[in-house]
RNA sequence: GGGGGUGUAGCUCAGUUGGUUAGAGCGAUCGCCUGUCACGCGAUAGGUCGCGGGUUCGAGUCCCGUCACUCCCGCCA
């Protein structure tokens, strides 16, 4: 017979009647009923009700143990009478009748319950992060994580994908988020940086001829927390094709993205091939390059109304002089909100530090049209008629403004839309919609310098015959750049390479580096594509944001094993921590102290 | 770097306008209980009220500072 099992604590029903078995695992409840002892025992794969009495002279001892000890118990299994089964075990049609234990592991009183739907606090949660992740909600998760990393390894590799790996010590990158640094001991004074993304090696994999690369390749950003955002580390499924145009990116993507959602979720997917929208309506219609295309409502531009002299809101009129625009959501046949609707979003907005959310309803009194609201009583019937038709809005409906300049109004608008989808219960929850944001601009003006800067990835290919592009316009180029989002998640960003270094010189010179500091900043890259490079683009989603988009969680601690803190500190292991003197002085470092 | 929230028993939380000895559930310990699956019943132990300072006859409660955790803004090509 075996030494500790010889079924998991999943896996027995009634076929095993009667036989004589061996389980190991955690005490994850009792139930003591004095001369009757229940014992759920748990393991990795399920849970068994274990079952002595007073007659077996082990019951005193058994009945001592305390919760999450580890035990190896000796008995036999009994089908359980109709009126005892459990339907919601898989094993609840038998029982173990105990006839010999032993304990295999103590345990000293726990710091937080295992068996327990409780929510603990981070802080102990992380320090005891073995004992959390017994707990049934975050092993199921961790186990999904794995089940999905799996699946996506072996699509890609029926895609004809290879998973190479690529360095984990590799040089700073000038632009981007701030790196990770490592001393190097045998350079003193000069530094290694964890990969922020392997974007240039995974280039060089198509320079090297392998076509068609991926990795669930390791990310490194020394950048603040979110909920969303592991403060440190995090994943990417990393791809890379050659001889490809955008649409065979998407196609590969839609292709996984398919499976792997339909596999691991009863959410139904939308669209099936997911929906392109430029950047440009994206910004427009939802005023985020980020959409939740769930929540069906839009915005809409109402800036020529605060031209006309029959509409008297002086405070948009004004500023719409100086250059700022109206734009507006409608909400359909909210005439009925009760006032308190309307009054918290008003607050809500001045909470978040604007100056507040103007609305109107429109109704009709005697035929004749009226808008109700604070703002309402400024539009002429003949303004109301136009602004109704610009709108789309009917009787009975209500529109939000908001005014101010361009990227001020989209980012307003743009939380506005969800919360009043929120609010209004408009967002179906049972859904994965998936879209492309497509056609990024190459550049954009920094806010702070008013300088041109590359909007997202200075190695994308841009838009047009390359061999005639009109540079005098740069934000007018457009690159062939990319954004998967899923619920207004963004779950990646991809692109078609620039592959062609004089190009490439071009339009660094136009975002103000010579083509020397190119050269001395990008030089492996730059290298490389001199010597025959094959066009080529990729992709990369966040495997931790799939996982919770899969898993129905909103932080990403529920789907790491052992993640960093706020504070980017692991009080598991203790990290970051001083280090001796000697490692100092072997990397030639001195700690100057604030 | 900035703003919000939280911090009371091992865990999750309650604690009134400042007023006697700071409570509950779970857990722990002890006792009773042979069909539970969140078993039930009774008892006991367990507190620097995050920390420091102040106001007050009196502070868990009010004020100032500080620390920790968390959420958001900045940041994340």
């Amino acid at each position: 017979m075996k030494k500790y099992r010889t079924h998991t604590c999943g896996e027995l029903n009634k076929k095993n009647k009667d036989q004589n078995v061996l389980l190991s695992g955690w005490i994850n409840k009792k139930r003591d009923h004095g001369n009757l002892l229940f014992i759920d025992l748990r393991d990795n794969y399920g849970q068994t009700q274990c079952v002595i009495d007073k007659k077996n002279k082990l019951f005193k001892n058994i009945e001592k143990t305390p919760l999450e000890t580890v035990i190896k118990i000796n008995g036999k299994v009994i089908v359980r009478s109709d009126d005892t089964i459990n339907k919601d075990l898989s094993t609840g049609d038998i029982e173990i009748l105990i006839s010999d234990f032993e304990i295999l592991g103590k345990t000293k009183e726990l710091p937080l319950p295992v068996f327990s739907d409780q929510e603990y606090s981070e802080e102990i949660r992380l320090k005891y992060r073995f004992l959390d992740l017994r707990r049934k909600k975050i092993h199921k998760n961790i186990l999904l994580r794995s089940r999905v990393i799996s699946f996506i390894r072996a699509e890609m590799e029926k895609l004809g994908f290879l998973e190479f790996q690529t360095p984990i010590l590799t040089s700073s990158s000038p632009e981007g988020a701030r790196d990770f640094l490592v001393p190097s001991r045998l350079n003193p004074g000069r530094f290694y940086a964890l990969p922020q993304a392997p974007q240039q090696f995974k280039q060089l994999i198509m320079v090297s001829g392998f076509d068609k690369y991926f990795q669930i390749a390791p990310c490194f950003r020394d950048e603040d927390a979110r909920a969303d955002r592991s403060p440190g580390e995090f994943y990417q499924l990393d791809i890379e094709m050659s001889f490809v145009d955008q649409e065979d990116i998407f196609e590969i993507i839609e292709k996984l993205f398919n499976n792997l959602f339909t596999k691991f979720s009863k959410k139904k997917i939308e669209n099936s091939k997911f929906p392109r929208i430029t950047y440009e309506n994206a910004m427009f219609k939802y005023g985020t390059d980020k959409p939740d295309l769930r929540n069906p409502l839009e915005i809409c531009d109402l800036t020529e109304l605060f031209i006309r002299d029959d509409v008297n809101f002086e405070i948009f009129k004004n500023l719409v002089k100086k250059g700022s625009i109206v734009r507006a959501i409608v909400t359909k046949n909210t005439k009925n909100q009760p006032r308190s609707f309307f009054d918290n979003l008003d607050k809500w907005a001045k909470e978040q530090g604007w100056s507040g959310l103007a609305y109107l309803t429109i109704e009709t009194n005697k035929d004749a049209l009226t808008a109700k609201g604070p703002i309402g009583k400024f539009f002429s019937n003949d303004a109301l008629k136009d602004f109704m038709k610009i709108s789309k809005s009917e009787v009975g409906d209500s529109v939000f403004f908001a005014c101010g300049k361009k990227p001020e109004v989209e980012k307003i608008l743009s939380q506005v839309r969800t919360k009043i989808a929120r609010q209004l219960n408009l967002i179906n929850d049972e859904k994965f919609s998936f879209c492309w944001i497509v056609d990024y601009p190459m550049y954009e003006i920094d806010e702070i310098s008013q300088k041109i800067k590359f909007s997202h990835n200075p190695f994308s290919m841009p838009q047009g015959d390359h061999k005639n592009i009109d540079f005098s316009q740069p934000l007018k180029i457009k690159a062939y750049q990319y954004d998967i989002v899923c619920n207004g998640i963004e779950l990646s960003s991809g692109a078609i390479r620039n592959h062609i270094p004089e190009l490439m010189y071009k339009l660094f010179s136009i975002a103000g580096y010579d083509k020397k500091s190119v050269e001395e900043k990008f030089s492996g890259m730059i290298n490389a594509l001199s010597y025959g490079p094959p066009p080529h683009g990729g992709i990369a989603p966040g495997i931790d944001r799939i996982v919770m988009l899969l898993a129905n969680e909103k932080n990403i601690r529920e789907i790491t094993m052992f993640p960093l803190n706020q504070n980017a500190q692991d009080l598991l292991m203790n990290a970051p921590s001083e280090v001796n003197e000697n490692q100092l002085k072997e990397l030639n470092l001195k700690i100057t102290k604030k």
